[in-house]
DNA sequence: CTGTTAGCGCTTTCAC
DNA sequence: GTGAAAGCGCTAACAG
């Protein structure tokens, strides 16, 4: 049975207020602080902070809504988010979404019963109206990683098309002309770099035949059936830009499987950079994305929304990424 | 301002004890559970989980202590785990160790605070003191993944031994000798895994000589060193076994970097597999961890505990692995 | 089946 | 600086 702040009390003959005032930094005679950290330490006292929670209308907990925590880049954004509340003393409730609109929905409402005190999403829908509870309840939010279209929330996020047109540079100037594209199209982040794909490929005066423009799901199968269509097409192209990591993963399981080899055979462009795409040959141009940057401004962001500190009304904050310089494009 | 229990109340002219049984699933005459019914959808009423818990004592959370939530491994336990747990009405609050003790102690009380029905660890730590408090808070503990060598709770864990062992023959019925192993010596599975290692060699009578016995951390860059050291070896081996994932991936960097290939150049048995590592080429031979019966069986043994199901003793639950076959061995 | 009441562990006025 | 008392939102007896 867990000790209570009575149970130092009776320890201590002192009263709740005074204990409860040591317990949140308050002034106390010195021989009085010495009785209750010396009851504390006996009765392995720890904090009830559901109780507290219940009258300071505080949970300091943060809710994480993450459209699926088996992606490595979930796990990654988890890493910098958790890391940035631990500083500031809170932690998160992580609720896996599984890439289910519905277990999202669900989700939302689990968190608002759990009174988080804030939410980051990286959402599965592409529409904010599941958020809409949540802004009921008055929980500030934060997007992270992809933006709704439809929303009214902070955002943080990559400039995934400016990004993409960069990269798609590099397949320009070695001349490939024809470049195909598998992308996501359900959420933001695949439709975006799509988006910036095509702008690349119009600003270079290079076509790109329908049978080239992949658009799938955030998934490994698509990826994989997507590069599978390609490879079989009478007029193959030279090259594939794929939208994020699990594409990425499908697609080259797919040329490894029909036993062909990149460079050699196809050029490869990808997204979100792992380490382990620096373990194999070749290793694969990459858009990295500035995970640990991402996290910590969508928690300032958030924190700042939670402590009332802005008025302002939503802001959307777009960092830029990084290229990793591989060696599966050939200069043709 | 969310809506409680009194604002229904004030709705619905009934008494807190009435509307408390409906949420509650207890017997409501219709017109009654009508009239409720309407004004939760009225005033968008959601239960306060806090204040509940308070009087229950149950918070109908868990706490996942996790050695490092960006490694795969963990994303796909996190998973299951929550998966399984959602599947009874628990949430989890998640704490990443960030691989480090002081974290991990830290995160227990934390987590005590919290007030959390029980809670599951994947320990860093390999002694089970930084459990004491919450052995204390009588709060139930299942160890998932990593055995701890002092422990008396509950274990989920693989047979990491019998199938170092068993997969270790695939290297010595294709006549290789000289082999050696990169292994983490940090935690429980690394040395089960070590020794799983050692045995089949013995049994195989294969001399292991120290400089063949790369002991580390389990890192990328363990993994790295480690093999960089053997391929400078003047007796190279012609095959080395990696105790797990980030290992492997270490290892598989530094032979890149030397512009030696798997398996021409050496042979590669691993550990954690990951469909990542069906995408390149060699495919490497890897174990297999059921990584959905893992989380299934720690949530199954953690709520018999919360739910007093039980008095046994702690039980461990060694689970059995398979191997995925790749073409990463030569025969010699 | 419904209402009244007490109280979970804590913070927070407000006197002293 | 300290103590007494009220109350956060809910559940759990216990009467009715």
């Amino acid at each position: 049975m867990p000790s209570t702040i009575k149970d130092i009390k009776e320890y201590t003959g002192l009263s709740l207020a005074t204990i409860s005032k040591y317990l949140n930094g308050g002034n106390v005679l010195p021989e009085n602080r010495a009785k209750i950290e010396k009851a504390i330490n006996e009765l392995h006292y720890e904090v009830n902070e559901i109780a507290r929670g219940l009258v300071t209308k505080k949970t300091k907990t943060v809710g994480i809504l993450v459209f699926s925590i088996t992606s490595p880049f979930s796990g990654m954004i988890l890493h910098h988010v958790g890391q940035a509340l631990r500083k500031k003393g809170y932690g998160m409730l992580i609720v896996d979404s599984c890439d289910d609109e519905e277990i999202e929905r669900k989700n939302v409402n689990y968190l608002i019963s759990k009174k988080v005190d804030g939410i980051i999403v990286l959402p599965v829908a592409s529409k904010g109206d599941f958020l809409k509870p949540v802004k009921r309840a008055g929980i500030p939010v934060v997007l992270l990683d992809r933006a709704l279209a439809d929303s009214q929330y902070d955002c943080v996020r990559i400039t995934n098309r400016k990004s993409t047109y960069y990269a798609m540079q590099e397949l320009i100037k070695r001349n490939h002309k024809k470049i195909a594209v598998i992308a996501s199209e359900r959420e933001y982040t695949g439709r975006e770099r799509f988006n910036g794909f095509m702008e690349a490929m119009r600003d270079a005066g290079l076509e790109v035949p329908v049978e080239y423009q992949v658009r799938g799901k955030h998934s490994i199968a698509s990826g994989y059936n997507g590069m599978m269509k390609l490879l079989t097409l009478k007029n193959r192209p030279t090259a594939v830009f794929m939208s994020n990591y699990e594409i990425t993963l499908g697609a080259m399981l797919a040329i490894n499987e029909s036993g062909l080899k990149s460079p050699d055979d196809i050029s490869l462009l990808g997204f979100d950079d792992q380490l382990f795409f620096h373990v194999m040959q070749p290793q694969v141009y990459m858009v990295e994305q500035p995970t640990q940057a991402m996290g910590e401004k969508a928690v300032e962001l958030l924190l700042k929304r939670i402590n009332g500190e802005t008025q302002d009304g939503p802001m959307e904050l777009a960092l830029g990424t990084s290229l990793h310089r591989g060696n599966s494009i050939k200069t043709l």
